[in-house]
Parts: structure tokens; sequence; C-alpha cells
DNA sequence: TGATATATAGTACGATCGTTCTATTTGGAA
DNA sequence: TTCCAAATAGAACGATCGTACTATATATCA
């Protein structure tokens, strides 16, 4: 059933990287086995002895996501100085990492909440549950960044992390319906113009100035192996 | 093929009624013709008759809940004054809409778009568009609201019809799948706060208003046959 | 009332779904 | 090289999907 092997591991991780583009489109539900199997060239029966079950399968693949999501929004920030800079810079990545997933269906999270928020289940609960605590990482460096002097000490957080939120979406939700592209954009100034309604001075001054150039330095073999990988 | 009786067109609304409920938490796709049949106690074929293909009920469906938010929504702000004062109370409308379709599966065409927005097709096509109109109605009221003096001239429309936008869609997610009761409250907070922040004193002086009450008057027979309908 | 068009039901079809069971292939340890 | 567990394939299952075809019930109009 599961995967002990390199090879069986390598295997799965094929399958899963596929399952996610797939899912983003036809849904987690749309999402058949029969022809994500097709689509790599394999067995359903063979695929299949990977997960056990679809619900397995799906589960594995909102983890998937949730990695992939980890890795470019989360890792991307990790090292921006933490508070309102880090704050904006997490929004933008995230603006980012949608827009980027244009050629497959944009947002995986988006859209598998409107699919499974009907559907009890533990799939709906993982989508759930890594939803909520993104909206937390939100509202955690929105805290910090009050405590730090940057947000008005009166600035509501949880109406404050609502909004940024809700920018985010929208933008997914008008380039996948409308084709708008230009959404991006949008959702870029209001989350700026919002966090500057908030902002103290100090977090003005921050709002305003330009990313810190990070120190250009020739890529190593290991930056190369990071990217290839 | 299609009900040209009254008994058919009754049958007809009966099952599309149905349908909407079904589908705002299956999905259009996941809606079907079986269990539809099965939840109206029909055979699958007399109830396919009506429609000839899944993807007409589809449409009928998504026509249905065209008309329903045309009526709750458009309907309940026909009579208010123009303007700024029309542009929040649909708004408003729009979402208490929403926040009332809570045993059902929330908004339908949130819902909707996202299922389809990677399936091209007349079904997509007209989600788009009937999406994209009330985009536009939201954006006559605002530059109506501006020409009125209501709204700074120097205001961007555009980006404020966006984030406008945005804190409905907003609730409807948080509750959907976080369960957030109180995201409406959240959303119109936000619309007012977004509103206020583009208003002239003209402009604050309505949206601090209460609405008018209206004049109280018995309902009419017409009135009752409206409701009737 | 009888004729006729519409509404509904019954049945069956090919396709595809998730899943199970039983081979067969494959790669690493002995 | 042998052996064994893991990985993959093949075939078949019951269920359900959308759809087509045929038959029956029902309302309307001559």
């Amino acid at each position: 059933m599961r995967a002990r092997t390199e090879r069986g591991e390598s295997s799965r991780q094929m399958i899963l990287e596929r399952a996610l583009d797939l899912s983003s489109c036809e849904g987690l539900e749309g999402l058949t086995i029969g022809r994500l199997a097709q689509d790599l060239d394999m067995s359903k029966s063979g695929l299949f002895a990977h997960f056990g079950s679809k619900e397995a399968l799906q589960l594995a693949t909102v983890e998937a996501a949730a990695r992939k999501f980890r890795e470019e929004v989360l890792g991307s920030v990790a090292d921006t100085e933490p508070g309102l800079r880090r704050l904006v810079a997490g929004l933008e990545a995230w603006i980012s990492h949608i827009e980027e997933s244009d050629y497959t269906g944009g947002c995986f999270f988006a859209a598998a909440a409107a699919e499974f928020d009907d559907r009890p289940g533990p799939v709906r609960d993982r989508i759930a549950e890594l939803s909520g605590s993104w909206l937390e990482w939100i509202e955690k460096e929105a805290h910090l960044s009050r405590r730090l002097g940057q947000l008005e000490p009166g600035a509501d957080m949880k109406q404050l992390v609502f909004e940024l939120h809700a920018f985010v979406h929208e933008a997914n939700w008008a380039r996948q319906l409308l084709g708008k592209k230009e959404a991006f954009g949008r959702s870029r100034l209001a989350v700026r113009g919002r966090l500057s309604r908030a902002a103290t001075t100090e977090g003005s001054r921050i709002l305003t100035t330009p990313k810190r150039r990070k120190v250009k330095k020739r890529p190593t073999r290991r930056d190369m192996n990071f990217i290839r990988r």
C-alpha cells in the first residue's frame, strides 16, 4: 500500500505532481484514477496500489499542494525581517504563487475549498485546517507588526486579515473566471493600500521603502542543484 | 424536449428549484440526473426529457440561480435612491442573499465559477457573463455615485469595485469552509469602510444616515401576486 | 367522447467510475 | 546468482453515469 523503497517513493512523487496539476483543473473529485494513470502511462491498478483509496489519493494531493505552498511562499520570506515587511512579502509571494499557476487551474486551495466545503470528511477537514493555519500566519505577523509599532495600536487585526485575504482570493477568481490578468496588480495595490491605512508612520516607511536588495552573488553549485531539483 | 404546457412548465420549475439547491452543495457536475430524479420521486427519463442533455440542465440551473439573484438582490433595491445609497444597499442585499443561503451550499455562482473556470463551454461562458454583468452593475452604480458628488472625483472605480466584490466573496468562503458566521459582519464593515475612504463629505452623510424607512403600506393584491409568483 | 400532443415511466446500452484479486516484473540483499 | 519483497500490470466486479428507444398515462381540444 505505502511506498517503502526509493523507487516507489519517486513514483509516488511523480504521480502526485501530476495529480496536483490535474486536480487544479478538474477538481479533486473530477481527478480520476483512470485518467491520471493514462496521463502517466501507468496501469490503473499500479497507480491505485500507491494509495489504497481515492480519498487517500486526494489527501496526498492536498499534502503535495501544501508542501508546494510552503516551499514557494513561506520559503521565500523565511529570511525576510519579521513584522510588517515579512507580512507584505508573504502576501505578495502568495499572489505571485497564484499568478504563476496560470497554465494550471489557479489556486489549488481556493478550488478545493469550493468543491469540498459541503462534503464532510477528512479531505474537507484537512483543507480547512491548512487554510486556517495560513490565515493564522497572516494574523500572527500582523500582531507582531503592531507590537513592533508598525501598525496602529487600535487597528482591528481580525478585520485586517479578513480584508487582506479577500484581496488575494479575488484576484484568483477574476483571472480564472474572467481572464483578468490585471487582477493581480489590483490585488497588490489593495493589500498595500489597506496596510497603509492601518500603518503608523514607522510602518508607512517600511511600506514605501523598496525591499532591501539581497546581496547578489554568483550562483553556487548548490544553488544550481536546488533549482534543478 | 421543451415544456410546452402549464403542467410541464411547473414540473420544470420544481425540478430546477431542487437542482439549484443540490448543485450548490454537490456542484453542477456532481448534480446527477439520477439523484435529482430520486429526490423528486421521478423517473430518470421523465426528468431527462425536460432538458435533453445534462448540459442543458446545467444551463437551466444557472438561469434559475440568476433569476433568484435578480429577484432577491436587484429586486430589493429597485426603489432605492440611485447612487451611493443604492450601491451600498445592493452590496448589503447581496451579502444577505448569501448569508441566508446557509442550509444550501452558499453562493451558487462562487461555487459554479470555481468548478467551471477551467472547463470551456457554454456553461462556463454563461457563468462568466452573469458574474461580469453583476460586476458591471456595481461599477455603474459607483460611477453614478461619483457623478453625483458622493465619491471623490479622483477615486479609482475599477479598484473600488475589485475590493468591494472581494469582501463579499471572502465572507462566503470563510463561512462555507471555516464556518465563520461572523464573516458577514466583517464583510459589511469592510464594504462601508472602503466606501467611506472614497466618499466625499456628501457621500459620508449618506453612509452614516440610516436607510430611510419605506412607507409601510398594507400589501396590495398586486404585491401578493408578486410574492406568490 | 375521441383524438392528439405532451408528460412521464420503463428498460437497456455503452462508458467509466473505484475497487479487488491475481499475475508478473523488478531491484536490492543474501 | 538466488531469493524475496516491493512495484506494477491485467482482468474483472458491481455501481452509476448520460443517453436513447419504446411504451403508457394524462390533459386539451375537435
